[in-house]
This record gives C-alpha cells, structure tokens and sequence, in this order.
DNA sequence: GCTCGTCTATTTTTT
DNA sequence: ATAGACGAGC
C-alpha cells in the first residue's frame, strides 16, 4: 500500500477510517477526488471485494475517470466497483427490481421535456390551463415534492390554497399516468428506490449485503431523497462514507439540501470527521479572493484554506464596454499567455452564469480562428430529430410510453393530425389505456376517419415489423433500417438548408453513436443504450485532452481545474441572477457559485465585467457585481480596455424608443478601428494574401502547420479546408485565419 | 389536416 | 434574436 505515502497526513487518515460513518469537508481544490480514489484503491488492498462497494458520484465523467486511477493503482479488478451518479446506479437497481413496484424491465425514463409534457396532458385532463398556472411551475413544484417525498396524498392534505390543491390533483394525475405508462422521471430514479426498499425489507436486506462500503461525492449537492436512499443502504453497518463542501453547494434551486452536511453528525452519532484545509490547486492570490468573498456568507462550516503555493500574479479584473469587448479581451489575453507564458488552449476556460453569454464569446473566438469547445448548452440528446429516432426505439422496448407515442405518430407525417389524437386520447382516458393499447382497439373508436384508421395501422404494423426485427439483427443494423425506413434522412436532405443539414448529421451521429455502443458493449441492450442516453450530462462528454480552449456555465465547471480561469459578466442581475438577490439564501448560493468559479483557477484568474450587454437582443446598461465590491478593490487589479474611448459611440441604440431602426445604426463601430490596438489590422493581413489553392502549405498561428485540402467562395466569404498537422481539418474563413505561407 | 404567418416568451443553473 | 406556440386560411 506504497500509495498511501502520496497523502498528506489528514487525507490519509481520511482514508484509512474505513468502518463506521466518515464525514470529509473537503475545502475546494484539496485533494476530495484523490482521498476518494485512494479510500476505494485502499478498501480493494484490504481485501474488501470490489463488488461490495458502491460510490456515488456527480457525473458519470468523474466517476469513469475516478475508475481509471484506481484501476491504476490497485489493478483491473478495481472494475467491479458500482460506481457513477445516484441516478445511473439507482436505475440499474430499478431495472432489476421494477416489476416488484408494477414496471416491467423495461420501463422508460422521462427526460424533463418528456415530464412537462406529460404534465400537460394532466393539466388538460383537469381543465386547468397553462395560462391559469404554467406548466413549468407545476413540474417543479411536484418535483420539490417528490425530492421532499411527499406523495401526492400527502401533498393535497397540505395545500394551503386553491393553486396548491389543484396542483395537487395534478401531481396525482401525472404519477398514476407514468406508472400507467411504465415510466419513470428523473426524480423517480432516486425516490423509487426508496418505495422499493421501504416495500420490501427483504430486498433491502439483499442489497445491505450487497453493498458494505457506501461512498458519496459532493455531498453537499444531494437532496433529501438521495440522503435518505444512502441512508437505508447504510442501515446495519453504516460504513458510508460522504465528502463534501458546504461552500461549493450550489444546486439548492434543485432540491439539494445543504442540511445533509450540517446534520450527518446528528443523523450519524458516531461519525468521525475529517476536515481538509490545504489547498494544492491555487495560489495565494487567487485564494486570498475567494476567501474574502466566502466570508460573507452567514450560512457555512467554518474552515480555513491555506496553501503552500506561490503567491502567484494579482487576480485581475477586465473592465470592458461591451460584450464583444469582453470576448476580444479575453482573446488577448489568450494570445499574450500563449506567447509569453508557452501555454496550449487547453489551459483556458472561460466560465459563465448562463448558457446565453457563450454566443458572443463564440463569436469573438470563431472569427479569429481560435478552436474553443461549448459544454452544453442544447442537448445533443434534447435536439428534436434525435428524440424523433428515440421515440420509435422507446416505443419498441415499451410500446406504453405514452409521450413517445404522441412524438412518433405523426412524425413523419402519415395524416394523423391533432383531432384524432385528440380522439384517440380521449378514448384511452375513458378506458384508463395507454394511447398504444387504445391503437389496438382502434375498431372501437368511432369517432376517427377511415383514412386516419389506415394510417394509425401502418404505424402500429411498423412498429411490430421492428419489434420482431429487433430478435434478429444488431442494435446497430436495427436502428439503421428503422431510420432508412422512416425516410427522415431523405427528408432532410431534400429541404437543403443549412438548419436540415445539421438536422442530417445529427441523427447520423446518433446511429453513429448506436454503432458505437455495440462495438463497446457486444451484449448491450436497446434498454442499456436508452438508459445511457437519458442520463448523460453535458460535462460527460467533455474531452479535456482536446486542445481547445472550454467555454462552460459555472455549474459545469464544478470539479474542474484550468491553469487559467475566466469568469465573465461579474455583473448586476447575472452574477447574482437577477431574481437570486431577494432572498438572503438564494443570494448566498450565488456567492457560492462565483467562488466555484473562482476556486477552479490554478494560476491565473481573470474577472471580467462589462458596461453594456446585450439582453433579449438590445444592449442594456449592466453595473458590476456587489461581489466585485466585497472583494475589494485591494485584491483586483483592474485592466482597462484599451478601447473605451469607443463606448460612447455604441450608445446610438438606445435613442428614441419608437423610432425604427435601420441598418447602420445597428452596425456596431467596425472593429478594425475599436480594437485597432489589440486585433490584427485584417486589411493588411488580406492584401499580403498569400497564393491559396489546393495544396498550399500554409502556417496559422494556433494550429501550426497544415495542407490545404479545399478553396471555396472568393472574396471576404473565401472559405479553405486545411489539415493541419496537429489539429486535424479545419475549416476556416480566409478573411481571418490570417494563414501565413509555410 | 397542413402550411404559413404572427405572436410570444425566452436567459438561470441540471440529473 | 430567435425558436416554438398558436391561429387563420387553404
């Protein structure tokens, strides 16, 4: 066990307190996913079987890589842990137990578009309208109760007004109408579990002795029902395991409940606990930030991060007049690192409140050429062509998923239109059928036309052409005829935009994907496939050995460490959103997401802020963040942009409010002259223009050296395709690429 | 039943 | 700005 000596003293006490409950508060950057690795690697050398423990985690990507270091360290045996995220553990058990709570093997999952959808159908059920209350809120009020495990029972006896009572009818409604479509939603996943073992103490007893040593990742973002689950697992030997920082919670608006730090000591008497406060990630400055600002949270454990790292350089604030400012100005500094500091683009992540602050960060690295990745933003799984292919595969695994009946039957379009789904649907309310069983007593519905009642039989006649074909074939070959058949491919193809192009390549990338999981699972399941499907998160998919530079939301960054860190739009009403500033905890939490931000810096931290941002496609004024304030200006340096003598110039939006606008008031100041002191002259650059045709070897200044493989366009819109010797095909526009000859 | 145009909300954060 | 929802007309 020469791998204990990699510890330091406290983490290997951490380690190495295997029986009975632990509680680590691990400060941010610490060594957290280290001692985890290690508890694991050290219960294996202690001759526990790899099967008997179970660790939860908060990604799939954290607990695949967690895997990787401790089969590293204690070998290929270390395969046969059960770990990953509550929801993908929690379903494998699901999926074994289901028919024990009226589900088949194979039940669906509902993604929360799925569930609001269902919800909806509820609603119409009970005559309410989504104008009398929105769709939305309802999902999440019976989502909060769910986390909370309050049936709907429970919930109705406590609606304390008209709303709360008809939410409550339709929270009943919903759960009887997924159950009827053997169907699960992201919160049944952890709260089934508890039903099951609640229901059935000799299962619980089976899985008590299947699981001896429970570990839980980021503990602090767990909620009740996840706490509870862990806590019926632990019943007996309470060998668990939890890790966290109260600091770091930052999913409460989900249902995570930061009590589960603060009572595991009550809930767990004899629970030892381990505080590490050595800080290995950054240095003194960047710390000295994040503290400060820390601090003015009212709500946490009280801890103290220090670090033997170097002081390192000031944390710096850019002060810039707008968004696209803020994008050229972190490309500068991107390019002055790069050059003075010899560092890759992988090095640099830029992080945001919300999803929408990518696009203009985008912009600004996308024209000058700078090879950057997005973590998340629109699903690859959410996008509709792909839920279109999934809908039919559901169907073909539970002909009862409901949502995934409404999807597919008209998609392609076959003539059934909303009036007799409508009747369809009506008919299955009255029998209490799913929509498929009502398909099958198609005879019996009156009501729809003959033509429609054709028509529905080839849809039913199709998928039982699949279902059987499904006994026979490969998941690959199966999912390819199915697509071949529906003729979607040809459909998108035809229209020829741009927008069904993409549409194209996506749902190939998802047979891709189909192909790709049978080579990697031969005896893998269409269940298996979907189940993964449902539960990946966006990070998940995130390769940090990529040479991009990352643009992610705060939340995603959770857990990651960059050299360089930005975090962009510290502003009033993004950083703290807007209506996070009323309530002291929602407040608080935003407090803590910042540090998240802040805490994922190793070397260099960049804050920036603008005057001006674009909101619901108009600029609007934007003040800094009262955190910037609480920071102090004593621990910033502040970088004006070189360009703000610009700003008053851009103002011209907002003139007179009714006034139409025509195009050049909308064009902002060119950037040649804005930006003229940071940004290459393009003009220059495009005259120099070197000789480009098939062939060329050209140089760029990020991607090295490369071939070009194709011209297309002329002019400002000329378009190359290069391979680059290090990078791979791109493809770039000539205007900025600024290639060099080789 | 389908298509086109207008209207609307959308920008928290996610398994 | 833009995508999705909704309604009028074919």
């Amino acid at each position: 066990m020469s791998f204990l000596s990699e510890l330091n003293s406290v983490q290997q006490e951490a380690v190495k307190s295997l029986n009975g409950p632990v509680m680590i508060i691990a400060g941010a950057g610490s060594g957290k996913t280290r001692v985890l690795t290690y508890r694991v690697a050290y219960l294996i050398s202690c001759g526990v079987p790899p099967y008997q423990i179970l660790a939860l985690t908060f990604t799939n990507k954290a607990a695949n890589e967690m895997k990787e270091r401790i089969v590293k360290l204690v070998g290929e045996k270390a395969s046969d842990v059960w770990m990953g995220t509550f929801h993908s553990m929690f379903a494998r058990v699901l999926r074994k137990e289901a028919p024990l709570l009226g589900y088949t093997h194979s039940f669906t999952i509902y993604d929360s578009d799925d569930s609001q959808k269902a919800v909806r159908r509820c609603m119409e059920k009970l005559n309410l309208s989504v104008q009398q209350i929105p769709a939305q809120v309802v999902c999440s009020r019976i989502s909060g109760a769910k986390n909370q495990l309050i049936p709907p029972a429970e919930y109705a006896s406590l609606a304390a007004d008209f709303m709360d009572e008809k939410i409550g009818q339709v929270y009943a409604e919903y759960v009887a109408l997924l159950h009827r479509s053997n169907s699960m939603d992201f919160d049944d996943l952890l709260v089934k579990p508890i039903e099951l073992f609640k229901k059935h103490p000799d299962t619980l007893k089976k899985y008590h002795h299947r699981f001896k040593f429970l570990l839980v990742d980021e503990f602090q973002d767990t909620n009740r029902a996840q706490y509870e689950v862990i806590k019926l697992l632990a019943e007996g030997h309470e060998n668990i395991c939890v890790v966290g920082d109260d600091a770091q919670s930052i999913y409460a608006f989900r249902g995570a409940d930061i009590r589960n730090i603060l009572d595991f000591s009550k809930d767990y008497p004899k629970a030892q606990t381990f505080r590490l406060e050595q800080n290995y990630r950054s240095t003194k400055n960047i710390l000295a930030v994040a503290d400060t600002l820390i601090k003015f949270n009212v709500d946490q454990l009280k801890k103290d991060l220090w670090t033997e790292n170097p002081s390192g350089e000031p944390v710096r604030l850019l002060s810039c007049v707008d968004d696209r400012d803020e994008g050229h100005q972190i490309l500068s500094v991107i390019r002055e690192e790069i050059a003075a500091e010899q560092r890759a683009l992988r090095d640099f992540a830029i992080l945001y409140r919300t999803n929408a602050q990518s696009r203009s960060l985008e912009d600004v690295l996308r024209r000058n050429g700078v090879p950057y990745v997005i973590v998340g933003g629109i699903r690859f799984y959410e996008r509709k062509e792909i839920k279109d292919v999934l809908a039919y595969l559901r169907l073909l695994v539970n002909p009862r998923d409901d949502e995934s009946l409404l999807r597919a039957i008209n998609t392609p379009a076959r003539g059934i239109g909303d009036t007799s789904i409508d009747r369809l649907t009506e008919f299955a309310r009255e029998k209490t059928l799913t929509l498929f069983e009502s398909c099958e007593r198609l005879s019996e519905i009156t009501a729809i036309q003959e033509r429609t009642r054709k028509s529905i039989d080839q849809f039913k006649s199709f998928l039982k052409k699949y279902v059987s074909l499904r006994a026979k074939v490969s998941l690959s070959e199966l999912a390819r005829s199915m697509v071949d058949d529906l003729g979607i491919l040809r459909v998108y193809k035809d229209e020829g935009t741009a927008e069904s192009m993409g549409r194209w390549e996506n749902v190939q990338e998802l047979l891709s994907a189909i192909t790709e999981f049978g080579d990697e699972h031969p005896d893998g399941t269409l269940e298996a496939f979907l189940e993964e499907v449902s539960l990946v998160a966006d990070i998940d998919g995130w390769d940090e050995t990529r040479n991009v530079v990352t643009l992610m939301t705060l939340h995603a960054s959770k857990g990651l460490e960059f050299p360089v860190v930005f975090v962009s739009g510290v502003e009033e009403g993004l950083l703290p959103f807007y209506s996070s500033t009323i309530e002291r905890g929602e407040l608080e939490e935003e407090r803590r997401l910042f540090y998240v931000g802040i805490t994922r810096a190793q070397t260099k931290l960049f804050l920036s802020k603008t005057q001006m941002r674009y909101r619901f496609g108009e600029s609007a004024f934007a003040s800094p963040s009262r955190f910037l304030t609480e920071i102090g200006e004593d621990k910033l340096e502040i970088v004006e942009g070189k360009s703000s003598q610009g700003a008053l110039h851009t103002g011209g939006r907002r003139g007179l409010p009714h006034r139409p606008k025509i195009a050049s008031e909308r064009t902002p100041v060119r950037e040649e002259q804005f930006f003229a002191d940071q940004s290459p002259d393009y003009e220059n650059e495009s005259q120099e223009s070197i000789e480009i045709k098939q062939g060329t070897a050209v140089r760029h200044e990020m991607f090295g050296k490369g071939k070009v493989v194709r011209v297309s366009g002329k002019g400002d819109t000329m378009k190359v395709v290069v391979d680059f010797d290090d990078y791979g095909v791109k493809n770039l526009l000539v205007k900025f690429a600024r290639l060099h000859p080789a």
